[in-house]
DNA sequence: GCCAACGTTGGC
DNA sequence: GCCAACGTTGGC
């Protein structure tokens, strides 16, 4: 299984509005750079990923599942842009903040601190152990 | 194919 | 709200 983490903005779409969408969870529509998409068409269904919130918040809130592999974003007809589907798997007890990414040593070569402005982006197994460890969230259940 | 101009993202 | 970083666009 491979790890990846998603930014949104709360203000426009946040961890309660996914939260909302249940268990069919919601298109991760509206991206549109290469590198980013990119990653989504390699994820698979059962993927796992953080959700973090960018711009305003500025933490890991909670962990999403990959429930839809990637197909075109019903947002555009425009067949360059594809999405996949994620869902709600839980909120994390403690969230993370960008703050503690930056201050542990550990994680000085996750995208979020390297590639400041990609919303899709890759995570290590050992970056996804040890950010549920901050998060104080067993990531196995 | 280079690179300047432009638009967007996102931390502060 | 500002502005630095960076991806994209388009003229040459």
């Amino acid at each position: 299984m491979a790890y990846w983490l998603f930014k949104s903005e709360p203000e426009v779409f946040g961890w309660d509005d996914l939260i909302a969408k249940g268990d069919a969870g919601e298109e991760w529509d509206g991206v549109r750079n290469y590198q980013a998409r990119n990653n989504m068409r390699s994820m698979a269904v059962g993927d796992r990923g953080f959700f973090y919130h960018s711009r305003s918040g500025l933490e890991i809130v909670g962990i999403v599942e990959v429930c839809a592999a990637a197909h075109q974003d019903s947002t555009t007809d425009d067949d360059r842009w594809d999405c996949v589907d994620v869902r709600a798997v839980k909120p994390f007890a403690q969230p993370v903040t960008l703050k503690a990414i930056k201050a542990d040593p550990r994680l000085a070569e996750m995208s979020l601190v390297k590639s400041m402005r990609l919303s899709v982006q890759p995570v290590t197994d050992a970056e996804w152990a040890i950010v549920c460890e901050l998060g104080a969230t067993d990531p196995s259940v």
